[in-house]
This record gives C-alpha cells, structure tokens and sequence, in this order.
DNA sequence: CGAAAATGTTTAGACCTCTAAGAATAATCT
DNA sequence: AGATTATTCTTAGAGGTCTAAACATTTTCG
C-alpha cells in the first residue's frame, strides 16, 4: 500500500546543455519550469523512502504550523482549488495522517486536524526539503539567491496582476 | 470542438501577503513553484484564445524551430517522458497540427513534421510567449534578471546531480 | 545466420491539478 | 418566517505528467 514510487526519469545532459548554449533572450519562463522540475523531482525521491507523495507534503507543511482549519482556509494557504485540497485530504486521511471533523457549530465546515502520525512525520520530513534546498544553491553567491527571491517575488506579484486584468478585461458577458 | 478552458481560479492575495510577511529562510523552492504555476497561466489564458493547450506549445515551440525529428528526440528536447510526448503528439495530428510518419528506411522510427496549419500558428503564439515574459519581469532591474538566470541554471544542474547521485547510490537491488 | 541486447513506440495505470456544476448549509434581507 | 444569496464541500470529467511494462524493430556478436 502507499505505493509512492520514486521518479528515475532522466534530466537529460540534452537538457543542461541546451540550457548552457542558447539561453536566448527570453527563455526565463523554461528555466524557471525547469528549476521547479528539478525541486520537484528532487523532494519527490526522498519522500518516497517515507511514502509520502508531493501532493500529500504540501498540506502536511500547512499543518503541521496550524490545523484545525477548514479545507478552503488550507486550499488557499496552499494555493490550491478546493478540488485538490479535496482529493488530497480524503486520500490523507485514508492514511491515517489526519482526521476531518465537523464541530457542532457549523455542519456545513470541514476542519482537518493532524493525527499522531501525521504530526510525526515533521521530524523526517522537514530535514529532507531543508536538503533539497541546500543542494539546490550550492555554489551561488548570497546576493544572485537575494537577487531571485526578488525576481521571482516581483514575477508572481505581475502575474498575479495580469490574471487579474485579464479576467477583467476578457470576460464581460455584456456590457 | 478543441475546447481549451482558460483558467479561472484566484491566485489570492492570500498567496501574495503570505509571501510578503514571512518569507523564511528556505522557501526558495515555494517562490520558484509559485513563479511557474503564474507563468504557466498567463500563457495558458493567452493560448486558450487560439484553442491551443499548454501541452501543446511545449511541442510546438520545439518544432518550428526544426521538424522531422523523432519522437524520442523531441522528448528529450522538451525534457518530458516518452508516453508524455506521445499522447500529446497523437493529439496533436488529430487536431491537425503535425502528422507522424514512418520513414522508408526505418519502421521503428516515427517522424514528426508541422502541417502547414501547425507551423502557421507560429506568428499567433509567439509574441504571447513574449508577451508573457514581458509583463512577468516589468520593473525588475536587468542585473536582478541577470542574477535570476545564473541561479537558477545553477540549481538546475545541481539537482540533475543529485539526481544522478541518488540513482547511483539508492538503487542497487543488490551489491 | 540466429540469439541476445539495445532502441523506440505504445499501452496501462497512477497522481496531481484544474474547471464546471451539483448539493448542503448558513447568512441576509424583505 | 421565508425566499434569495453566499459559502463550503463534493462530484464529474478532463489535461498533463510520470513509472512500469509490453511490443516492435534494429543492431550486435558469437
């Protein structure tokens, strides 16, 4: 059971070398997919030794700061539709990480709380993404990860803005 | 028919103050995530208006520049996995776009080519892409962006490391 | 040559994510 | 109070990605 299989796909040297050549002028948008890919995959493999999937991590990390909220609270903290929280949490709960509780003061209301194994889990878990991270910018200066964090803060801010605009702007049923 | 839904969903302001307040000292991995999940919206948004899925752009974009390839080769440049390529291939010859075939001197081997529709869809997509990238890094300084490419080219190579490593040592059924 | 290994495509099945729409409950407003 | 609106959860169905394994076709080599 719980079967979470590890990912062996290979990042190509075809994709490394690509990326060292032509970096053309506007290729941000691959390198920064890329880069998720990597974090991804990489988590992904060492979560597995502990059969815990990316998608069920996620959650556990909300959590494990504070439970006790509701399923939309934790699928906006997660950035995530409520379908995904759904699915997540009930198959979570199939595993005995957590537990979905309605209180007397609202049956309409999901509160998820963490069970003991799911709040046992942060003492293996937290250690393999702080890893991730740590292998992950080995060898760049402080001021360049400084200077992405800002990039990447800023892109996400403009982005957001512009998914704003466009649902503005492009969707007007009538006037 | 092609019936390519444009995203609807809120990146809230829940996502923007949260990374404004708190942004700790590893969350690198979230920023990067977060950047490609705004990234991959944007152009999905602009692509649904031509009926083109993202899916499809990976593959597109790899083609205009030099069709005739395999489908081995085209997974290898897009960095995805075959049965990935092969299913968004399969429906893009339906859709029109490309048509695979077998080559006289190989019947293992098959051969994507761009019909005349899939390459014209070239002059419509690009400037989106571009378009994109543009509004993503408005208003962030040239030596930020600068910054931003070199770590993030660093980081993929580190993990694709680690992930060669990983394989090596975590794998051997027996010694 | 013919068996074994390598290569490329396809199928099967799983996970994560989304949009759209349904159902249940709570809040609001006349 | 009763009807309407809003909120939250759930269901349904799709897209895109992956791993594992089956299949087909070369290539290699004894």
């Amino acid at each position: 059971m719980t079967d979470v299989a590890a990912p062996t796909g290979r990042i190509g040297d075809t994709i490394l070398r690509h990326w060292r050549e032509a970096v053309p002028n506007d290729r941000l948008a691959h390198l920064v997919k890329d880069a998720t890919r990597g974090l991804t995959r990489a988590l992904q493999a060492r979560l597995a030794a502990q059969s815990v999937s990316f998608g069920h991590w996620v959650f556990l990390r909300i959590l494990w700061e504070a439970d006790g909220v509701t399923q939309r609270q934790l699928s906006a903290q997660a950035g995530l539709m409520e379908p995904t929280t759904y699915s997540a949490l009930t198959a979570m709960e199939k595993l005995g990480y957590v537990e979905r509780r309605k209180l007397p003061h609202s049956r309409k209301n999901v509160y998820v709380f963490l069970t003991p194994r799911g709040r046992a889990l942060k003492a293996k878990l937290v250690p393999m993404a702080e890893e991730v991270n740590e292998v992950a910018i080995r060898g760049v200066p402080p001021e360049d990860v400084a200077a992405t964090r800002r990039t990447l803060l800023t892109m996400i801010e403009n982005l957001a803005r512009d998914e704003a605009a466009l649902d503005q702007g492009g969707n007007q049923k009538d006037a």
